[in-house]
DNA sequence: GGTAGGCCTTCAAGTAACTTGAGGTTCAAG
DNA sequence: CTTGAACCTCAAGTTACTTGAAGGCCTACC
């Protein structure tokens, strides 16, 4: 059913519609069918293939790398093991930010308990905000293996 | 010690240089003393604060917010509550994103496998890659909390 | 003491990935 | 047939840096 507007599909995937144009632009997505006056109609098939690239965004994927993973997909067969195997990099670089990540949780969870605890009848002086929140917890420089790009969402409403 | 000089205060915390001269300008760090040649030094404060803002960063979020974060940490006493429910949101914020980490995570994992069954012995014509990774996974529109913001790092090398 | 190389300085321009706005068109509902 | 939401294009703005040019400082070796 390629009845599927462009309002459609960015609610569906969660994307906003200029950027579902600019991918359009960039060639990240093909060129869409247009109806008689221009508007563009789409199908499942780019549903699935931008739910793939927003996730891959969502989490600091550059276009360039999403692009050349979403092209292998494309096209059948040649190049399968290709493909799994960027997909194997994506995964290592997923983990470290999991690792990444969690360590940021620990910390904001220590600052939070002992915020709780430090300035619990009101206010205290001296928190130990920056002691707490910034403890080096190993590495410096990262290596965070493929990461770049923006990874950015809409802020929130409230 | 605040013998530091910047390329050391960016070896410490894994930043750039220049991205440290841009939030001394932007104001998100004080400005740094300089010494006789005009060149900037820095001490162990610097190192947590920056620490702070660039694991902050690699999480997308905006620098506004850390902003917020930093200078409620920087003034004590008066502000440790508003402090300790900015990170609460940030804490919030933070499981949002690790819920979603790990939802790519095992789409990334079950296309590996079936990549490694299906494309065995050497490439064939069907990986069904945009059907395993591009799952719905439940939710469109993500509410993902107050990310925004780029969260970039640098390139790999290889 | 001079000079090579690596660090540092400022300032300006470039980049990625969108977002926002202006000004106009299309289309489904009433 | 009109109205209002949703669409169109094109241009400019935004965020968070990165890169480059043109030069200054500083340690080390000859």
């Amino acid at each position: 059913m390629p009845g599927m507007k462009i309002g459609d599909l960015a609610r569906r995937t969660g994307t906003n519609t200029p950027t579902i144009r600019y991918y359009e632009e960039i060639g990240l997505i093909p060129r869409a069918d247009r109806q008689d006056g221009g508007q563009r109609r789409y199908g499942d098939e780019d549903v699935k293939r931008l739910t793939l690239i927003r996730r891959c965004r969502e989490f600091g994927f550059p276009i360039e790398q999403i692009r050349s993973l979403v092209t292998l997909a494309e096209e059948p067969g040649r190049s399968c093991l290709e493909a799994r195997d960027l997909s194997r990099e994506h995964l290592a670089a997923v983990r470290t930010k999991l690792r990444e990540l969690k360590a940021l949780e620990r910390s904001l969870v220590r600052f939070v308990e002992s915020c709780e605890t430090a300035c619990a009848g009101g206010p205290g002086p001296d928190c130990t905000i920056l002691e707490d929140l910034a403890k080096p917890s190993g590495r410096a420089k990262v290596a965070a293996g493929m990461g770049r790009g923006t990874g950015r969402r809409r802020a929130r409403g409230s």
